[in-house]
DNA sequence: ACTTCTTTGAGACTCATTCTCAATAGTAAA
DNA sequence: TTTACTATTGAGAATGAGTCTCAAAGAAGT
């Protein structure tokens, strides 16, 4: 299934109407770099000359996170960041605390550890967030 | 040493003054609940009769998380959180999703993985966040 | 007490995000 | 293939946590 059969599904399962808007919003996520802010994805649409307004961005995240097609990343700079989840394995994020630098890892140990840590605790998790924060030993990285 | 010294030391080494706003402050944050946010800390204050600022309150967990007395919370709600850090061993989150309970974890295993995980991607891991979001089985939990 | 320099409080400001509402556009039924 | 009914959209106003400004108040050394 395409993406754009992803979406039509998932707007139909939610009594929405499939738009030109909404389509676009989810093929800038589909297509560009990760882990995007909504003011990036609004302007990236704009300079392709495609109309849409900030409130339908916002709105057609809302759509997209809540489904699973996008996650939602908080990485304490006071924006959230959208990345594609379809086809797309379970990861969590290092950061680099100068050059912002963002790596994808996956430790299914930890994975496993904290679904038991959770339920020894009396809880079902439903998400979690895992995130490391240091500083990179990238040539590039001003840092050095 | 007790808090007010603790706190008297690093305005010192910050060269910042010893005012009893600030005291407030950190008193606040080290008696009563935990995972406050500002504004609870700042209406517990003006509760009990002390003058202070929104902005005072703000201006003081900078240089309290700053110096490592305070840790900032961040549970994807819109607003930080803070906890006193002084003689609390360190731990990660488990919350609730319906009740809004905090429980607290650590686990040795998953400390040391991820340190490793950075360490191969070439990161040195300055602070993380582990947040384990979820469904708790407490009975007054709107859940049930 | 005097001087100097810092801190404080009130409210203006910022910035990401959400809301409002009139105009526009899907969609199902005729 | 038009009508009729709703949902969606865009522009900009509103929100809310947090930050900034600046004149007045307060620490600290002399």
């Amino acid at each position: 299934m395409n993406n754009t059969d992803i979406l039509k599904q998932i707007l139909h399962k939610e009594n929405l109407r499939y738009t030109q808007q909404r389509q676009e919003v989810w093929d800038e996520i589909c297509t560009s770099d990760k882990h995007q802010d909504a003011e990036n994805i609004y302007n990236s649409l704009r300079k392709r000359q495609i109309n849409v307004s900030r409130a339908t961005v916002y709105r057609t995240i809302h759509v997209l996170v809540k489904n699973n097609l996008v996650r939602r990343l908080n990485l304490d700079d006071g924006r959230s960041r959208f990345e594609n989840k379809i086809g797309i394995e379970h990861h969590d994020h290092i950061v680099c605390l100068n050059c912002k630098k963002i790596i994808e890892f996956m430790d299914e140990t930890i994975e496993k550890r904290q679904t038991r840590i959770a339920k020894e605790q009396g809880f079902e998790i439903v998400r979690h967030v895992h995130q490391l924060f240091g500083r990179c030993l990238d040539e590039k990285c001003p840092n050095k």
